[in-house]
DNA sequence: TTTCACCTTCCTAACGGTCGTTAGGTTATA
DNA sequence: TATAACCTAACGACCGTTAGGAAGGTGAAA
């Protein structure tokens, strides 16, 4: 499928490059194909990228659905803190993570809209089912401090887009750094 | 003095389109000038694009000393709770901080060790000073949960930029939302 | 005090280059 | 035979940059 190979081709030109910087003939050099063919495929350089980005996002939320549900059994500290891991680890190799940060954060102007519509609704689906998986963990053995669940998830969000940070731009070395430094303070802070 | 509209207007465009979406044309004409009398300030776009990094972290340095300093009497969590709504106070209107933020995570790939070289200084002076802030305050009053200052500082930090970037992103609402969420979990787990 | 050279700042014009995109044709697959 | 996938060629638009010159101020020499 040529056009797949295109479409993370162009994530990972855009995840470097941004999407200004990204060029349609670098793309398509890499592709191995000349600049005109990719729009036998995408109608032009907005739907590439906005593509990219539904590709990237359903991705990761599969990836996501896969990870939290395989540590179903785990011990809700072994969770929360493995999902860093994972986060370091899947984001190592591949771009999209970097993309997927980028495009949230700074957008192309022309496109935010667009990409806001995107977004919006998978940040708001892992806040939802991050509340509720806290909840139900407490129901079962009453871990937490607060019974607010909804902003210790909140707070979880930020710690781990905080330390994202880190490893996108600065990588593994100083995201482990933050990661050891952030977390008995943030768990200390959850538990009773 | 036009050379330094000419780099204010430059700090607000690199902030909104990033360096590659960022043209000088553009630029001159909300100066009110053409695209070439630029060339009578600065070498050329990548000249006025590092004087705009060095101009926004020297005044965000500044600025920090200011407010530190006003601060030195109050108690230790209104000082650090204190500098997010400083934070948020001042990059409001500005576009400065975006722009700090922007090329920190996202630098243009070919300035990417230039930019380096004027950013790890920053963040090593804050870390060091905000440490430094933490023993000495922990010398006259046992505060801390743990003594490990650099830790907490970089804690800190972590959280600083995780609720920074919602502020960039998304506006004061969701921020104020994040940060009543993530302060008292961290403030907990901090203190003894 | 006038003159002249110099420098800064701005201009118009134009350069080569790259961009995204389209037209139109070829080839292979279904 | 129709369609998808690729090609070459070329389009207009914009990019950063340079050349070369006009205007105005500054400061030293006459």
């Amino acid at each position: 499928m040529k056009s797949n190979l295109i479409l993370q081709t162009a994530v990972s030109h855009f995840a470097k490059e941004g999407y200004e910087g990204a060029s349609l003939s670098k793309i398509a050099d890499e592709v191995g194909i000349k600049k005109p063919s990719i729009y036998a495929h995408y109608k032009g350089k907005d739907d590439l990228f906005l593509s990219a980005v539904q590709y990237s996002l359903h991705t990761l939320k599969a990836q996501l659905a896969a990870y939290f549900n395989s540590m179903r059994e785990e011990p809700l500290e072994s969770l929360l803190l493995g999902y860093f891991e994972w986060l370091a680890k899947e984001s190592r190799d591949n771009e999209r993570m970097k993309f997927i940060i980028r495009v949230a954060y700074f957008p192309p102007l022309k496109l935010e809209t667009e990409v806001g519509k995107l977004f919006n609704p998978f940040f708001d689906t892992m806040h939802r089912h991050l509340t509720r998986l806290l909840r139900e963990r407490h129901r079962h053995e009453k871990v937490f401090h607060s019974e607010d669940f909804s902003n210790a998830a909140l707070a979880y969000l930020t710690i781990t887009e905080g330390v994202m940070n880190e490893l996108v731009y600065s990588g593994m070395e100083k995201y482990n750094q933050r990661l050891q430094a952030v977390w008995p303070i943030f768990w200390r802070g959850l538990i009773r």
